[in-house]
DNA sequence: TATTGTTATACTCTATAACTATA
DNA sequence: TATAGTTATAGAGTATAACAATA
């Protein structure tokens, strides 16, 4: 008894209908990737709770690490976000002291962003606080398959960017 | 020159950085589930627009077409929602004439759910604009590796789900 | 006492539009 | 004219808490 998207189990006494079947839904990857972000975002955000910050804001410093000196435009393509929204969040990140605003010297409408040092290591942990919550999923599927899951989604996604390149 | 979330480009001369590295954020799954269901969302949205519905809604008439009779409270937990925020959609369909509550002769707290005729009607019209929001995507994976995807996803949302019940 | 459904309320996330400053 | 960033505002989506009816 199972409420996997695709399952299409009948209720049974012991078991009232406590699970539905997915009926249509059942075909689309949608629903699929729908169901596995509820539920694998919810573990995020409640790993992220003691360090008072939300998944979004972490993307945001884990790719400003992984590219010093990045602008908020840019920040905003890769999250598919709107600008004014990626202000909100570098806002927050600099009055918590994580990250800093350097005025680019090239172009001076653009804004370099760092993580401060105390930014990379609160980075570092939610990091690896984050990667605990896949732990067992890993641990299940084993790296071949994880590997294939990545290699698959990686696909899905390099089409629709693609398809719907960012309009800014 | 990608954005694929595991993409780990330079910035070059030509293309000046765009797109930028992932980093960490490249070895977790939730990044690509997010990833994938950001743009994946944006099409479905679209995709029903015409019908003055959001994706939770379809969702749910979806659910109700699969297992008519089914309560509120039935549905909130396959679609990882507080009861509460169901009743809000469950009205707006009624409003629509696109669901009706019954209460239930056996057990008169609940409501047992239907679609009217003219709510299987959209509903069928709305499956066939979310698939087509696919047709890519199946065209270029082919069916063996899209029920890879599929199967994946199952044993993902299964393990989490094992593992974080639904508390209600 | 526990469960289903409801209401009122508030919060989070994000977008839109209008703006400043730079290019 | 176009782009980067900002601000103010509004909307969608969801949760929490308190409650009524029923089990």
């Amino acid at each position: 008894m199972t409420g996997t998207p695709g399952a299409e189990e009948t209720a049974t006494e012991e078991h009232p209908r406590r699970w539905l079947k997915a009926g249509l839904m059942a075909d689309r990857l949608s629903f699929r990737v729908r169901s596995v972000m509820a539920l694998l975002g919810a573990r995020v955000t409640e790993a992220f709770a003691p360090y008072g910050l939300r998944p979004g804001s972490f993307t945001s410093m884990a790719l400003i690490s992984a590219n010093p000196g990045s602008s908020q435009i840019e920040l905003a393509r890769l999250g598919g976000l709107d600008k004014s929204s990626i202000v909100l969040i570098i806002d927050d990140l600099v009055q918590r002291g994580y990250a800093v605003r350097a005025k680019s010297t090239e172009d001076r409408r653009r804004s370099s962003l760092f993580l401060t040092r105390a930014g990379e290591e609160v980075m570092a942990q939610m990091y690896t606080a984050a990667m605990a919550t896949e732990t067992s999923i890993r641990a299940e599927l084993g790296p071949d398959d994880m590997q294939q899951l990545f290699g698959l989604l990686d696909r899905v996604y390099a089409i629709l960017e693609r398809e719907d390149p960012p309009i800014d």
